[in-house]
RNA sequence: GGAGAGGUGGCAGAGUGGUUGAAUGCGGCGGUCUUGAAAACCGUUUGGCGCGUCCGCGCCACGGGGGUUCGAAUCCCUCCCUCUCCGCCA
């Protein structure tokens, strides 16, 4: 959510913005809202403080034995017009909060004007030594050395679930859950993160907090008997922790790491990459997430770019860093970095990190403040998080770029005392 | 699933229609005293909104929402949550 404070204050500024951002501007509106609000607001106060004065003045006047009765009647008048106002104002307030609550975060400055993302923008790559974009021999995709290994299941996922359920076996299984173990290591010993284990099942004020609902409704398991959500990712959880909280100063930045399966329901895009991993319903991602104070949070999100690459160098899997433009950012972004590893099957790169400054607009919707040493007022945390990593993309590239000529699968040395074994097939 | 109890300030805990945004205690912060500390004593200590922005003034909030009333923490309705007991399941 916005500040309505700063588009009343710059609302050009914001026109820009949304157009940047490829939304629809409704700034216009929002600002006779706004207008209309406060107008009424004053009024209404007005009104509410003679009440207050005339009441307390009420049990003196009664104590006098005085005659009550034509103050009543005046009273009732103007508590009619209170309760007429406070209806006004209910409605102005509905609509202004659904119209704010469908309007998405603007693009932080050093974000690059574009239409989509063919204007994305490559920062850097890396690649490990020795690394070539051709192979000698022929490179299997990891849904038909899946299936030769017997370590990726998708038919019996989908007998089970359905497509997009992806079912691991054997050495498939357990390298799996090394990378998890891994990586979670990873980011406790060698980042300083806190390690969270949150529900993942949600109610609705944390997917509102974090920005799902509205916009990704659609995309959102529901369970309808609890009014619960499986969460898309662990991002909903973890920010929401700190929910309705106002923290301290000298606990920023809060550095949170968790494990948790993730759901989406991918409505609409059956076909287009939807094969084997590349786009499924269930998939397990190690989740960092930042709450930092607003000047420290563009340094935080370059640390957490570091801190997903530090695991691909580890791995020694190749990647880039893509920055995204202004049409391509999500909902809630406003800025992002999407890490993308290299498939030398699929000849091209997989997202398998995204990682994203919210700055205040996701601590505005989940009222998430902090006070600083000796101030009385709170200010909104900005809240950051990045993937680090999606196994599933990141499994698709592990797969393929440690294969053998002759169909077997090379483990990771950083993976090796996870797993135990040192090669697959 | 059945029965009951309860949701008040950072915490504990009063308050059952009228200067109660809220007693009291603890905690926190500041001060006095002290060589220093403790103790004691004094003071202070919620958040949001609107107007003016130097000082300030006003409004709202006692789980959420609605209602009764001149006036609600207090009465009524409704929803949510927590706890205890029983049953069921893991």
């Amino acid at each position: 959510m916005l500040d309505i404070k700063f588009i009343r204050e710059n609302p050009d500024l914001v026109r820009k913005g949304l157009r940047d951002k490829g939304a629809v501007d409704n700034v216009e509106k929002i600002l006779e809202l706004d207008e209309k609000r406060r107008k009424i607001i004053a009024q209404n106060d007005e009104l509410k403080a003679l009440r207050n004065k005339v009441s307390s003045q009420i049990p003196i006047l009664k104590k006098k034995g005085e005659d009550t009765a034509s103050v009543f009647e005046e009273m009732k008048r103007v508590g009619d017009e209170i309760a007429e106002l406070d209806n006004e104002l209910r409605k102005i307030d509905d609509e202004l909060e659904e119209i704010l609550r469908w309007t998405p975060n603007l693009a932080h400055e050093s974000v690059p004007v574009g239409k989509s993302a063919e204007e994305n923008v490559e920062v850097r790559r890396w690649l490990p030594e020795g690394f070539s974009f051709e192979n000698d021999f022929e490179i299997l995709d990891h849904i038909e050395l899946g299936k030769k290994l017997d370590i990726l299941d998708f038919e019996r996922g989908t007998k089970i679930s359905g497509s997009g359920f992806p079912l691991y076996k054997g050495a498939g299984a357990t390298l799996e859950r090394a990378l998890i173990n891994f990586m979670l290591d990873f980011h406790l010993q060698k980042h300083g993160y806190k390690e969270i284990l949150p529900p993942i099942l949600v109610n609705r004020d944390s997917m509102k907090g974090t920005g799902q609902i509205p916009k990704l409704e659609e995309d959102m398991y529901f369970i309808e008997k609890d009014g619960l959500y499986p969460i898309p990712t662990a991002e909903v959880p973890i920010t929401n922790i700190h929910r309705n909280e106002v923290l301290s100063e000298n606990e920023l930045t809060i550095k949170y790491v968790g494990y948790t399966p993730c759901f989406r329901r991918e409505a609409g895009s059956y076909g287009k990459e939807s094969k084997g991993f590349l786009r499924v319903h269930q998939f397990n991602k190690v989740e960092m997430v930042k709450f930092a104070k607003p000047e420290d949070s563009y340094e935080e999100l370059e640390g957490l770019v570091k801190d997903a690459e530090d695991i691909l160098q580890a791995l020694n899997i190749p990647y880039r860093i893509i920055l995204l433009c202004t049409g391509d950012l999500s909902f809630s972004a406003a800025k992002c970095y999407d890490i993308e590893t290299w498939s030398p099957a699929e000849k091209k790169w997989l997202e398998a990190s995204s990682c994203s400054n919210f700055e205040a607009f996701q601590a505005r919707r989940a009222n998430i403040r902090f006070k600083r040493e000796g101030s009385k007022k709170t200010e909104f945390v900005h809240t950051l998080n990045g993937s680090g990593l999606a196994t599933s993309r990141l499994m698709v590239s592990l797969l393929e770029n440690y294969q053998t000529p002759e169909g077997k699968v090379i483990v990771p040395k950083a993976l090796q005392k996870y797993t135990g074994f040192e090669i697959i097939g």
